[in-house]
DNA sequence: TTCAAAACATGACAATAGTCATGTTTTGTT
DNA sequence: AACAAAACATGACTATTGTCATGTTTTGAA
């Protein structure tokens, strides 16, 4: 519920054709399952593009007109409404697959913005281009099913919690699926790997910025977390569990 | 946000196997798609079950099995919390698709449950079928992934709506989409099929039910809108959608 | 038609979260 | 190392929504 930085729009930091068989590539499923053959031939239709800070990969309203993979380092989805607030929707891994669904369709347009967050590097392909290839490979297109299901529950969950839950059930339900989904093992608990400042966190959980602020300041309290942004360590995930639920 | 009612799991009212081409599957865009031969074919892999007030059509944490497809009627798919809350995540409508995702994979259970509003009437077959066709059928596994990218953006769009707006604006919100939905034209104005009390469009908006009635009144004394649950009329469709992004 | 259950309604008060103001600390450049 | 920008922090106050209690109206089944 921050107000939304005004910066404009900038151009991508480097793009270049991605090379035949670059390591990073085996963490994306919908490529595993391809035949080597089928591989090569989508990895030749497909770009590689770095972003970092600022950028914007695409942006709500814009026309949808490729298909996208993350690679390397993580992207938000975010909306945004009329008077300047914002909110997160996901945060996309490398593996995961963006604009693969309706939207391509139809020539719409984005439902949302999307942005690096830090470094990061993605394919892309035209989305006629993904087309054909699901419509030859049904493996493929029962992955992306598959793929799709699993967000469409994700984003249920994540809406069913947004409309029952108190912000500090929402902010501890955030802090449990970052450690498990981006969470690496350190001398005081699980260090959160993925950089999120207050704002990210309370743009992700529907709150304001001072909101998230005093909560995750009750948590550090409550020895349930430390550090801020660079450095988050879940210290008690059974104690944040434990809260998300009751 | 009301109580959880503790109803006992009911029988389905009737069941028995489809006719060979029966009116109302006209409605369904999946079964459009495919040839005269596989519909048929798929058809007579189809269970039609009719479902009363009370019925359960699976519950939250049952085993998926089938693949449902709404014929007639409505039916909601609802969440709940540990302490009773419950939230409805979305009502179907004739030709919506359910258990077509990623639930349906790995032998997974639902994560949501399935109750009919009102009287409806619901085709199922084995979720191996329903994959197996989708693998014989790239037009058909084409249009469920449309599908599911239409329910993904549908559902962050849910989601952006309950993090940001007022519960004043998510009521319009709903409002409007129920206008627009299921709306048929009436002196007055538009008026809403779908049955829903007060109560239940509080579970759609994540408010309680004296919030919604409270609302509701406003609106009716604004003359937004008149009726309840049964005759629910959208007066003034122009001021409801401003309110709903204001 | 009657009657009970469900839905609708409203007031008083409490809890939660937002707003605005201000100040400190941290971070990432030059 | 110095410095500006961003992030973090906190207090005071307000707005919104939830909770609980109670009562009326509507609906649907016997």
């Amino acid at each position: 519920m921050s107000k939304q930085p005004k910066r404009s729009p900038q151009q991508p930091a480097a793009e270049r054709p991605s090379p035949g068989a670059p390591a990073g590539l085996n963490q994306i499923p919908l490529l595993q399952i391809l035949s080597a053959q089928d591989r090569q031939k989508v990895l030749g239709e497909m770009t590689e593009t770095r972003y970092g800070k600022g950028d914007y990969i695409f942006r709500e309203g814009d026309p949808t007109e490729y298909f996208h993979i993350v690679k390397e380092g993580s992207v938000k989805c975010v909306k945004s409404s009329l008077d300047g607030k914002e909110c997160t929707l996901k945060v996309l891994m490398p593996g995961d697959l963006f604009c693969c669904d309706a939207s391509a369709f139809d020539g719409a347009s984005h439902p949302g913005t999307a942005q690096p967050m830090g470094d990061v590097s993605v394919l892309r392909m035209k989305k006629e281009a993904y087309f054909k290839m699901l419509r030859a490979n049904p493996d493929a297109a029962m992955e992306v099913i598959r793929y799709l299901g699993n967000r469409l529950n994700e984003a249920q969950e994540k809406a069913k919690v947004l409309a029952l839950d108190r912000a500090d059930q929402r902010l501890a339900s955030l802090l449990v699926s970052l450690a498990e989904r981006s969470g690496i093992k350190d001398p005081n608990g699980i260090r959160v790997t993925v950089r999120l400042t207050r704002q990210d966190m309370a743009n992700m959980v529907g709150v304001t910025t001072e909101t998230a602020i005093r909560i995750m300041a009750r948590f550090k309290k409550d020895r349930l977390v430390t550090g801020t942004a660079a450095r988050l360590v879940i210290r008690d995930l059974p104690k944040l569990k434990l809260l998300a639920s009751t």
